[in-house]
This record gives structure tokens, C-alpha cells and sequence, in this order.
DNA sequence: AATCGTTATATTTGCAAAAACATAACGCAT
DNA sequence: ATGCGTTATGTTTTTGCAAATATAACGATT
């Protein structure tokens, strides 16, 4: 029987979370689809929530981090910026840093 | 405006979790004041909730970490093993030392 | 001007988690 | 044997959050 180490990372800005797994997830899936009502289809959340988790990232971002269309060909759609695609690689990259940081940290308490 | 990057780690066994800051901080109440219900009190958590967690924690653990006793002189009450006394250390120490990194990691968000 | 599939929001409904409440069991003390 | 304060659970109630529903606004296309 041995233990697993997990973890949540976020990050905020004043009173606002700009990035967490979650709103990656679903940057991720508005690139993958074109727009957000697919994403939140793909990732079985309601639209609401998913146009809420948009919405604090764009309020607490330095700069867009999509570009939201409304109307127009194919009713609008929304795409990630080059700010958006480098920000979810960067975070990908905490993050899986931070898992072997802890899966190395973890042995101290196995050896108790 | 410039920002944080936070953390939850937790350390889970088979199905239960062994430790995370709740459990953790009410470890730390029962060493204050010698009883499970008195420490839910002072975390303003129920006595089930306190209880729950706290099973969760010695089902999980290699070793007892709370010896918990009814009846007898005050009615009983609970009190960390030497055991749960590292552990409660080790996991402050990796917690720290994860925000720690973390805080480090966070720069390369802010450098986009 | 009518249609379409979006984004953008408000309002209502449902549900699961939490809290509250209740009770049993325990062993020492008196 | 009764009371006390605790641990250990079951049961009921509450409530806060998520999901569902509804609707407005938008702009290119026809």
C-alpha cells in the first residue's frame, strides 16, 4: 500500500482566478472547437459555467486571451490569442513540475 | 496588480485520503486541547465532520495517529501518537517548501 | 426582414453535500 | 446505579451550488 501525492495549482489575480485546471481545460477545448458553446459541449459543463470560467480569465488577464465573435458566419466563435496559447502551455508546464517536485517530496513521508 | 499562485496538496492511500490542510489542522487542534470535540469546536466544524475526517486518517495511516479513548476520566478524549506528531510536521515542511517553488515557477507566467 | 448558431445573461429548478439533531455506548467517579 | 463528558453513529433538515431553462443580442448571409 503506498501513497499518492495530489495537487491543485490556481492562479489569482486580485479577487479573480485567471488560470486553475478547470480553465485550461477548457481554453484547450475552445481551440480544439472554435467556440465555446462546443467546448462546454465536449466537456459535459453547462454553457453557463463554462462562459463564466471564460469570463474571470479574460477579467483578470494583462491581455485577451481569446477573442469572443458574436453574430456573423456560423452565429460567432471564439479562438485562442497567441497571450491564451502561451499561457496554457506555460501553466502545463508548472504544473507538471510541480507534480515531481511533490512525488520527490512524497518519500519523506514514506520513511517516517 | 501582480499575481499569486496557489496550492492544495493532499496525500491519499487506497480510496481514503491520509492528510490534507484540513485534516492537518485539526490534528493540530487535538494536540491543543486534548479531545476530538473540542478541537471541531474550535475549528467551528461539527463534531461528525471532525469525526469523519479523523477516521480517515487513522484507516488510512501505516500507524495509529490519534489514540482515542471513551468513557473514564472526562469522558475520554484523543491524542496524537509520536507518529501524527511527524506527520503533521513533514506535511507543513512539504507544503511549504511546494508554495515555495511554486512562487518561484510563477514567474515565467508573468514573463509572457 | 428572416434565419442561423453563436455569445451573453437572468431566472428557476434540482440535488448532493453539509449542517443540525438525535441517540447509543463507554468507563470512571461519586 | 446515576451522572458526566466524551467517542461513535444514524437520521433528518437545510442550504448553497450546479444544472436546467429561458431569452435577448448580435451580425453575416440569404
Amino acid at each position: 500500500m503506498s501513497y499518492k501525492i495530489k495537487s491543485r495549482i490556481w492562479i489569482e489575480s486580485d479577487e479573480n482566478v485567471l488560470l486553475g485546471e478547470g480553465r485550461v481545460h477548457l481554453l484547450k477545448a475552445i481551440e480544439a472547437t472554435g467556440s465555446l458553446s462546443k467546448a462546454a459541449k465536449s466537456l459535459n459543463i453547462s454553457y453557463k459555467k463554462a462562459w463564466q470560467l471564460l469570463d474571470s480569465v479574460n477579467k483578470s488577464a494583462k491581455k485577451p486571451v481569446t477573442i469572443n465573435s458574436i453574430g456573423g458566419k456560423g452565429g460567432g466563435g471564439a479562438a485562442l490569442t497567441d497571450y491564451g496559447k502561451s499561457l496554457i502551455l506555460v501553466f502545463d508546464e508548472i504544473n507538471r513540475n510541480c507534480w515531481k517536485f511533490l512525488d520527490n517530496e512524497l518519500k519523506r513521508i514514506e520513511n517516517i
